[in-house]
DNA sequence: AAGAAGATCAAT
DNA sequence: TTGATCTTCTTG
C-alpha cells in the first residue's frame, strides 16, 4: 500500500474530498477504509468555518495542506478534517471524514465508543473520532506521516456517489457530499444517488 | 455580560 | 423528536 503524501492535499477540497474515498486511514493501532466525506472550501463557502471564523481562516493561512483540523462540535463530538490548499493558494478548504468501513483494531473503537456495538463504529463524524480517540489533542497535527498517522491510497477506483451535505444550514445545495457506492458504513444513504466516475 | 447557533448522537 | 453540552462569535 502506498502512503499518501502532501502533494495528495494540494488541491481543491472538491476533487480531494472524492479521492480519499475507499484510501485507508491509518491512525495509532486502528484503520478503516474512507467511506464518506464532505468538502468544504475557504472561500465562497457558507457553510466552512471559515465563512463565519477568523480562527478557521487564520489555520488555512498558517498550516500547510495535510494539517488535521478537529474540532469539538455541539459541544460533545469532536470532528476531524483534513485541511486542504493548492499550490497557488487558490481552492483552499477542508475534507470533513464522515464515515469509515472498521478494517483493524475494532476491539479499540469499540473499547472507547462504549458500547455493545456491531455496527455503526465509525458511521457518522462524531463515531468515527470516538473510534479512532480523535480529539482536541490533534488539531493541527501533520496527517502526511509516513509512521502510524495518516493515509494510505485506494487499491482501485471506487465507484462514488455524490449528494448534499449533511446536518447544514446555509449552501445546501452543492452536492459536495461523497460516499462509497453500495458500502453499508456510510452514514446515511445518499439521497437521490448521482453517479460519478472517479 | 449574555445569547445564539452549530459539519452530532443516542434515547424517547 | 428532543436533550445534552461547550466553543466561537455577535450584540448590548
Amino acid at each position: 500500500m502506498t502512503p499518501l503524501t502532501r502533494a495528495f492535499f494540494e488541491r481543491d477540497p472538491v476533487s480531494c474530498a472524492s479521492g480519499l474515498i475507499g484510501c485507508t486511514l491509518v491512525w495509532g493501532g486502528c484503520a478503516g477504509i474512507v467511506v464518506e466525506t464532505e468538502a468544504y472550501a475557504a472561500e465562497g463557502d457558507e457553510a466552512c468555518h471559515t465563512f463565519r471564523r477568523p480562527a478557521a481562516r487564520r489555520f488555512v493561512a498558517s498550516n500547510p495542506a495535510g494539517t488535521a483540523y478537529v474540532y469539538l462540535n455541539y459541544g460533545m463530538h469532536w470532528l476531524a478534517n483534513v485541511l486542504v490548499k493548492d499550490t497557488l493558494g487558490d481552492s483552499e478548504g477542508f475534507v470533513l471524514l464522515r464515515a469509515l468501513e472498521p478494517v483493524t483494531g475494532l476491539h479499540w473503537m469499540r473499547r472507547r465508543r462504549g458500547r455493545d456495538l456491531v455496527g455503526d463504529l465509525c458511521s457518522g463524524p462524531g463515531r468515527l473520532a470516538q473510534a479512532f480517540g480523535i480529539d482536541g489533542r490533534h488539531h493541527g497535527t501533520d496527517l502526511c506521516l509516513r509512521g502510524d498517522r495518516g493515509f494510505q491510497a485506494r487499491p482501485v477506483e471506487p465507484e462514488i456517489v455524490a449528494g448534499p451535505r449533511i446536518g447544514i444550514s446555509l449552501a445546501k445545495r452543492l452536492p459536495w457530499r461523497f460516499s462509497l457506492a453500495g458500502n453499508s458504513h456510510v452514514s446515511r444513504p445518499q439521497p437521490q444517488a448521482v453517479r460519478r466516475g472517479k
